[in-house]
DNA sequence: GTTCTTACA
DNA sequence: TGTAAGAA
């Protein structure tokens, strides 16, 4: 399994020019250039004034491109990414503590699964097991009971 | 061969 | 926003 450090190793240093960038995302370099002009993107700007991408500024393009296509006008577009960014900056975070403590059970697709978030505890002291369902069409939370500790009588 | 800027349609 | 010209 590649480390933390070769991930970020992966994320920092891959770069692709406008060429490839525009092949990749189905944005013309014309659109590219021209959104870099209204500051919604960044280029790395390595050396000769000759533009190159990181593999996040990639992601925004191709996120842009896919609200554009839905018919949101470039600024809405840009507005969602900045909205997109600060959600997965904190869920991904979010999402790299869970996967030291969460269990994933496939199902039998493939597709979906359980994962199992871990004990959760009700004001009554009941405690429940946090379950996360995903399939091809629908996704839920449920809560499975561990046991019974009712004080009542 | 690719990318850059500028300009025109 | 696509396309073309001329330079890097």
């Amino acid at each position: 399994m590649p480390t933390k450090s070769q991930f970020k190793n992966i994320f920092r240093n891959l770069e692709v020019g406008i060429g490839e960038a525009s092949k990749v995302t189905g944005v013309s370099q014309r659109q590219l250039r021209y959104w870099e002009e209204k500051g919604y993107i960044v280029p790395l700007e390595s050396d000769g004034g000759v533009r190159t991408y990181s593999l996040g500024t990639l992601m925004s393009i191709a996120f842009l491109k896919d609200r554009l296509d839905d018919g949101y006008t470039l600024a809405t577009a840009v507005k969602m990414l900045e909205e997109h960014k600060n959600k997965i900056r904190i869920l991904s975070k979010f999402g790299r503590v869970m996967n030291q403590s969460v269990e994933v059970e496939e199902d039998e697709t493939g597709e979906g699964g359980v994962i199992k978030f871990g004990k959760v505890t009700s004001e009554d002291q009941q405690e429940y097991q946090l379950e996360g369902v995903i399939n091809k069409d629908e996704h839920y939370f449920r809560l499975k009971k561990l046991k019974n500790n009712s004080k009542n009588a």
